[in-house]
DNA sequence: CAAGGTAGGTGTACGCCGTACACCTGTCAA
DNA sequence: TTGACAGGTGTACGGCGTACACCTACCTTG
């Protein structure tokens, strides 16, 4: 008994560790039992032991979506974009399913953690190489955003928000800072096809409305298709 | 001076002054700043004052997102159900753009919010008297849901949520209760339509997953079509 | 091997939160 | 006149995130 705790004191703490057990406890106890003082004593640490690893609350969460969104199998070769989208985003539900908390955490947050950034762009990549123009693969990835992950939606308009006045951003190109833009380049890509492609719009990098109307109309006129042909549910596989 | 401040002591406390308070308050600074003390400080009262008309936050929470969903445009008549949708859903959009806490206070509630029922009641409404088969109804609910306003989407979970245990509820039918079908028939209608039509699902009354491919398939046939026929934005009105 | 810097766990304390509970006060019915 | 009651007040409690000073065990370096 000694022994174990002895061994439980050993085992250092480290980010990854808290991480973990942040994961765990919200899994399993809810987010609202997920205090800085519940997940130090599930560690066998006094809270502030924490701060040695993580800067504060806010970035623990950030960890655990990075964690959860990890866990998104990688895309599989393919040469359909169709299917490799499909598989992927039916993944990501898999994942959001096994971490309730995970897309309310996502809709709350900046959403610009890395392993966001990098899901979304490899998702990019797919509607690239299946031979989409960057135009219409930025409006796609606006159109799957809420509907499929429950983020993607503002994602564009980070820089936007950056910029902390309500009015509109006297300094309008809102293109990504360049390292980003060499890290994600296929967001890089789309961030500004929609803008510099006809140079009446000067201002920002996408239109919400116009992206949020493209949405909208493809649903619907899915619907309406599904309608007209007197679609049913009976025709299911089994 | 002291008149005035006699004429807002005189002026009595009330549930919808405090709802409106509690509306501005989040509108201006943010929902973060949502506290019962500060609520309390701008209605110049102490904030015990306040629980003699709300039960407790989250009863506040709830009120105020009454508020907010009550501002959406009642339907306009129009044969064309499509555009009655359209022009309700866009309605819906600047109403949440008023209020930027509220897709998120309505994400993570219950959301049987009395005025959030009515909205989507009389949505499913516009739907069956356009000609759509309950069945269908149900599934382009399910569809349009996050999506579209951010909520909707688990809405026929609540009766199965409120049998706390985690495994298969051992009493499936989950039909909603008789008082809240005689109020919102629509909703009653499509919450039965797709488990009943065909008695192999024996269980639940929807399929989450069959539903969530519906609206990926939904999504990604229109974004194929549109791929196929080389869309541009470039076809833009101006 | 001695010295001392440093990484990392500890203890205390502060200000904010939601809200339970006892209390007071003005109004109105009987 | 009385007394019930609706509604505003004051105090207090436990929980939260976290600033800040401290302590301690190890590792580097001469």
């Amino acid at each position: 008994m000694a022994e174990q705790a002895d061994m439980l004191r050993r085992t250092p703490l480290s980010r990854d560790r808290i991480l973990l057990a942040a994961v765990a406890l919200a899994d399993e106890a809810g987010i609202e039992s997920l205090s800085m003082r519940n997940l130090a004593q599930d560690l066998g640490v006094v809270p502030m032991a924490l701060y040695k690893h993580v800067a504060n609350k806010d970035e623990l969460l950030d960890g655990m979506i990075d964690v959860a969104v990890g866990e998104i199998d990688p895309p599989v070769p393919d040469a359909d974009w169709k299917h490799t989208v499909r598989r992927r985003i039916l993944s990501a539900r898999q994942v959001l399913r096994r971490h309730p908390w995970a897309p309310l955490a996502i809709e709350s947050r900046n959403m610009a953690t890395p392993a966001i950034l990098t899901y979304l762009d490899s998702m990019v990549g797919t509607f690239r190489a299946g031979g989409f123009s960057a135009d219409l693969a930025h409006h796609v990835m606006h159109a799957m955003g809420s509907r499929i992950l429950g983020f993607s939606q503002e994602l564009f308009d980070a820089s936007r928000r950056a910029g902390r006045s309500g009015t509109t951003n006297p300094d309008p190109p809102a293109a990504l800072p360049p390292e980003v833009a060499a890290r994600f380049p296929h967001l890089a890509e789309i961030a500004t096809a929609a803008s510099h492609d006809n140079e009446s719009v000067v201002g920002q990098g996408c239109d919400d409305q116009f992206e949020f109307e493209f949405a909208l109309d493809l649903l619907l006129d899915g619907i309406e298709r599904l309608h007209q042909q007197g679609w049913t549910s009976s025709r299911r596989p089994r």
